[in-house]
DNA sequence: TCTTGAGTTGGAGTGCACTCCAACACGTAT
DNA sequence: ATACGTGTTGGAGTGCACTCCAACTCAAGA
């Protein structure tokens, strides 16, 4: 698979593709032979994980630090569930937090929608 | 109240308030004697609003342009409420993936627990 | 009076996460 | 054979959101 169309399945840029081969979050691919990166389908899967983690606001140190240990093998599990469970906690902060957020948000809709009608009705 | 105490209520720097302030997210506050700024109370409540909006995903260009409608008063209701209405939809998408990365992170967790413990039995 | 601590300004610097660019190489279609 | 599209590299540039700094002023306490 080339470049351009990892970018069109995953969404990112051929740029962004070869940064992050650059500071490790991806594994440097085999070159066909013209020299181009020829990505297997396995990449997909874990480009989309690392989507999430980052959607999720996991800094990219320690996506970094997370795509080392997985090229590490079996003897970092436990590392990788560690960090799972710190993210998995950090997520349901953040759940919690929009949560509130959303319920603060249609109150103050609501509350506009009332301002609204007050000044029609002042005109 | 002193710039430091709204730091210290708030969880900005006096550096950060200042800057927001520099850039239209505050409105500047009366000064005393010494041409210190001297906040008033409410100020704290419309920094945690803007916190929350921060804290789900909402852009800093962004949340000035709420800040500048609110200073020009009543004609701005349904456009606030509009703006507010576009970033509770953005909460709303934020809110499902967040759910459906805790689900994945959970499987993650478990599976490496199946794995530590298949390494465990192999030794 | 002198020091200390808190505040002031404008502007420079930082860290993150890309994003763009110049200059070049290769393979295919015409 | 030549043009075109796609790829390559290393390094520079960008945008965001702060964060830090130098040089200064002011008020209060020892």
């Amino acid at each position: 698979m080339k470049i351009s169309d990892v970018a069109e399945k995953t969404g990112l840029s051929t740029d962004t593709l070869r940064f992050y081969e650059k500071i490790g979050l991806i594994q440097p691919p085999p070159r066909d032979g013209a020299g181009h990166r020829d990505y297997g389908e396995e990449v997909l899967g874990w480009i989309r994980f690392l989507d999430q983690l980052n959607a999720t606001g996991m800094r990219q140190a320690d996506r970094v630090r997370y795509a080392k240990l997985r090229e590490a093998g079996p003897q970092t599990y436990a590392e990788r569930r560690q960090m799972m469970e710190v993210h998995r906690e950090e997520v349901r902060v953040q759940l919690a937090k929009l949560g509130e957020t959303l319920a603060l948000l249609d109150r103050k809709i609501d509350h506009y929608h009332e301002l609204e009608a007050k000044e029609a009705a002042d005109v």
